[in-house]
DNA sequence: CAGAATTGGTTAGTATGCTAACCAATTGAT
DNA sequence: ATCAATTGGTTAGCATACTAACCAATTCTG
């Protein structure tokens, strides 16, 4: 009942607003936020991307992109071809339709963004920023003690495109970090 | 690119963290976080609740409840009758095997919450809080300049066990809004 | 090089959320 | 008292997430 006890639920309820709000005003556009995530990390990425590099960007798993380009692209939002490099690939698109949205994604996402933190002050938004990447760390930590059960894999991260020069085990329980450190540095 | 970039990401980022992190826990009493936070509702209810109470205490859509409700009543967490007072309602009681398990339900969060906090000074977790709060705040604020199109909702709330004594057009759009007045207050 | 391991993508099944549309019961207003 | 509005609950249909299981192609290893 005490401060702790709030923090969650105050943290839980500050994300969904955010994230509603984001949604409520992309939805005139026929966006939701899975879906202009995907445009996004699309339209700054220097190439086509594969579908494993965008599960890694969006910080979620395989399967969901999957349906999430089912639908974008049966919107036309986005093209799936085969990689004539690697058949196992497919290299993801944008679509004309999509590039000529990006800007204003970006832009309405900017205005949410001042509007929501415009009475914050410099000092605070950095204290909690701080706060907000520690718990995030921490709750990212493993729950075992390392070097137990699992490999504890060697944290060897993304090139600038999204690549590894070997990667070797990091996948599936690092999308999310690896999401993380791709979008966030500085 | 500047610091509100990331601000919503990291937030995201942040509460999706803790999330998973709980619900990884929990799982293995069976219990996701939609499941385990309805479990603590009834159980620190003084009465049975009704399933538009529980929607509120949620923050969600009613529908959603249905369903959460029928997963909950399958496993035998819950049980459903109908008020004998009201013909529409229908009270829901939590069922022997949820009452032996709410403690350590509680226990778990706690423990969570604690860790992740472990390391927050005092000062930096009311600032970050108090940011976090007036992020909500602002996002949960209508966009359209009120008293235009919508009436403008007066804002009663709930009695401690969650009825109003005139509900009049307070719902749907005012969930969230309630669900957190109503486990948030000191 | 052949077999094993890894990786990209998919499908299937489930959980959780939403909106829209609908019934049935209750409450309000005339 | 009766008709309209409100409220509790449901269903249907969709979006978004997950895990588990699988195929096909590639890459590593011996």
């Amino acid at each position: 009942m005490s401060n702790d006890e709030t923090f969650g639920q105050l943290l839980h309820g500050t994300a969904r607003a955010w994230r509603q709000k984001l949604d409520q005003r992309l939805k005139p556009m026929g966006l939701s936020q899975a879906k202009w995530r995907t445009l996004m990390h699309l339209s700054i990425a220097p190439d086509a991307l594969t579908q494993a590099e965008i599960a890694a960007r969006l910080g979620v798993e395989e399967p969901t992109v999957v349906a999430l380009l089912h639908r974008l692209e049966r919107e036309a939002w986005v093209t799936r071809t085969n990689s004539p490099h690697d058949r196992r690939c497919k290299m993801v698109l944008l679509g004309q339709r999509a590039q000529r949205v990006i800007a204003q994604i970006n832009a309405t996402a900017d205005k949410l963004r001042h509007e929501l933190l415009a009475e914050i002050t410099e000092s605070d938004l950095k204290t909690c920023m701080r706060v907000l990447a520690r718990v995030r760390d921490r709750a990212e930590e493993s729950d075992s003690r390392r070097s137990a059960t699992r490999p504890r894999l060697a944290r060897v991260f993304a090139e600038p495109n999204g690549q590894t020069k070997r990667g070797h085990s990091i996948r599936r329980k690092t999308a999310r970090r690896r999401a993380r450190e791709a979008s966030n540095e500085t």
